[in-house]
DNA sequence: ATTTAATATTTCATTAATGGATTATTTTTA
DNA sequence: TAAAAATAATCCATTAATGAAATATTAAAT
């Protein structure tokens, strides 16, 4: 299959392209004064790794007709009490947009890997809810995903990836205060 | 306007949701024996920081009626040799598809930001060029982004910034060995 | 108790993004 | 040199994602 066949490489075209990234943004800050290097440098980086795991992903997600958002709304729900969330409760955990989430949510209940139905304290509220299948599926793919995950930070110890997580946690604690 | 209104708290729904995916990675791991627990908390961080940063980008540049894509896209022109580079290099720099960068091209060439034309060197290669007004007004919307930015990372130091660069460099450079 | 406001989800129309040809050119190789 | 392979960009059809409005229900205010 030829999906996986460019994952070394990584298919979107942002193979070794981050040096080049980066050379621009240094060209940027000498003709803009106040440019903010390394804001820009790490914000670049975050959207460049967004695409490299979300890609990855994708890959080893095809195989089981999912891609990463499909997958994500997965694993929130197994994650979940009872394995159950509402559509609003999902779209915080995806950031997917209330409607995106009724459309992602069409397509798993089609497939029985969820199931969806009226609240009864809330009758404003949907619950949605892994079936048995829906598990299945997750705890198939899991390693897969795993695997995955390692080709992207396999590279960094769990002290170092303690260490970005731990930075990188606090813009979003930040912003509800 | 209303789409400053909600910036404060960040409008798509990742307020401070962020505690909540991490406990349901917490009950992932105890259902799932392997489950990279950490891998698994910075992919998602990394998933929802690139959100939040394009969700405020992206408000700042609404004004502009431009979007996070079609300001890379700019931005990435600004940093090249004389404001200029292909279609192929601006899909690796941004991460889009190339058929995207069509599309992007054509709503900026409507505006009058950039110009395109065939590359005399290699016919097959189209060159895009930033226009004085493309120029013009990157410098324009720059300030309003750094204050963007710093709403972001603000609360991280110069050291730090290094230090999560540095460590999240790593995976994109090993992908080239 | 009624009206008003807020919340939760969905529907519909529109825009953005992708995959799979297609066209044009250059490079390789036979 | 002629044919084949590779590269670059684009076109077209399809899918994914969004915003704005609609619907239904609950909570708050008068």
């Amino acid at each position: 299959m030829n999906g996986d066949d460019d994952l070394g490489r990584h298919s979107g075209g942002h193979e070794d392209s981050f040096s080049e990234v980066e050379h621009r943004i240094e060209i940027t800050r000498q003709r803009l004064p106040g440019y903010p290097l390394e804001h820009a440098r790490l914000a670049r980086l975050i959207t460049h790794m967004q695409k490299l795991q979300t890609d990855i992903c994708n890959a080893v997600l095809k195989p089981y007709e999912l891609n990463y958002v499909t997958y994500t709304a997965l694993m929130m729900m197994y994650g979940s009490e009872e394995q159950t969330l509402t559509p609003s409760e999902l779209s915080n955990a995806t950031g997917e947009k209330p409607t995106n989430v009724t459309r992602i949510c069409d397509e798993l209940l089609r497939k029985g890997l969820i199931e969806r139905y009226p609240s009864v304290e809330d009758r404003r509220r949907v619950v949605l809810r892994l079936t048995p299948k829906g598990e299945r599926l997750v705890e198939q793919f899991q390693p897969k995903i795993w695997q995955a995950l390692d080709k992207v930070y396999g590279q960094l110890s769990q002290a170092e990836l303690r260490q970005v997580t731990g930075l990188l946690r606090r813009p979003l604690s930040k912003l509800d205060e």
